[in-house]
DNA sequence: CGTCTCCATGTGATTTTATAACACTTATCG
DNA sequence: CGATAAGTGTTATAAAATCACATGGAGACG
């Protein structure tokens, strides 16, 4: 399953081959594809994909920007599932824990993760004008910061790498 | 001005002379260092270090650790400016807008900086045991994220780079 | 089948982090 | 000096996250 990024406009289609990030892409198999493999993905583990998280997962899903755990909420509680905090939190906590999911520490805010496979390194592209986000891959440890920690000792075991800036299509829009 | 971080114990003495990271350095040294290159980048650029300000850049400095607003707070309160979280949050927003300070987002809190060269982009280690943070450089656009970036058309403004990990001390505490 | 246990869900209450709105003071500059 | 912009202070409130505890359901096991 591959999953690119749509910025504004749904238009269904063939997503073009391009890396990850910022395109257009046939988001209803999207979604779709991407809830099959974390029920497959929760079956081989032995991890329990239960309605709520299910739910939460989905809604994370339907939107490529990150929602906070409030929006969450709100939708849940519409729902029928419960209505306080601990609802949405427990629910998005099990899907980070498990790489279903991931926390967009600059925006306090969770978004799904589009690449089923396992131990991957996050990085996140966030459009400052629209809210998208781009999830893509990094390797911070290759470089200028793996340098340093080896060099001073520092034991990595996890990494936020979260770019801010401009999407293609917001760039357009603000410079004509 | 070179400012190593020290873990745990305080022992004054010359820095090792090694990349930056956790080790030992002369902390008063330290501190005082980085307040007066804060008071020459200030007059020099016609930015105003008033007393809460120089306070607050001194309270994060003297630790090489990130303080949460409300932790600055309390202090300043105990010293008789105001007490109510605007009055950090706004001391703190000129330091970080300034690059005197950064946010570390992992963790909803700030942190001195210690790279008073302009225009740097930070990348912190920040051991989940003894909750130490050091700055060091990194150059995420250079890698697979700016790789990504550019090809879908992003463009990166800022990035926010954090490593959670342990550092030396506590992994010889740990496993030692 | 019962029941024990674990895990998940639900709720109320609270804590922690951050901002809005407005009054008053001080610095700067014509 | 007076106008204006910037800084400080306060009250109030919003937003994000966690604690503590009760209830309920799925599996394991005799």
């Amino acid at each position: 399953m591959k999953c690119y990024i749509m910025t504004r406009a749904t238009k269904a289609g063939a997503a073009a081959k391009s890396p990850l990030g910022f395109c257009l892409h046939d988001h209803d198999a999207c979604v779709r594809d991407a809830l099959v493999a974390a029920e497959t993905r929760c079956a081989a583990g032995g991890l329990r994909l239960t309605p709520v998280r299910r739910r939460v997962l989905e809604l994370l899903l339907q939107e490529h920007r990150a929602l906070g755990a409030y929006a969450i909420l709100d939708r849940l509680r519409e729902e029928g599932f419960g209505s306080q905090p601990p609802v949405a939190y427990r629910a998005l906590d099990f899907l980070v824990a498990n790489g279903l999911a991931h926390k967009i520490e600059r925006l306090n805010a969770f978004i799904a993760c589009v690449h089923p496979d396992e131990g991957h390194t996050p990085a996140f592209m966030i459009c400052r004008l629209c809210d998208a986000v781009a999830e893509t891959y990094s390797s911070p440890a290759r470089g200028a910061l793996g340098d340093a920690a080896r060099a001073s000792g520092f034991r990595i075991e996890r990494t936020v790498v979260e770019a801010e800036g401009l999407c293609p299509t917001c760039i357009t829009e603000a410079e004509g």
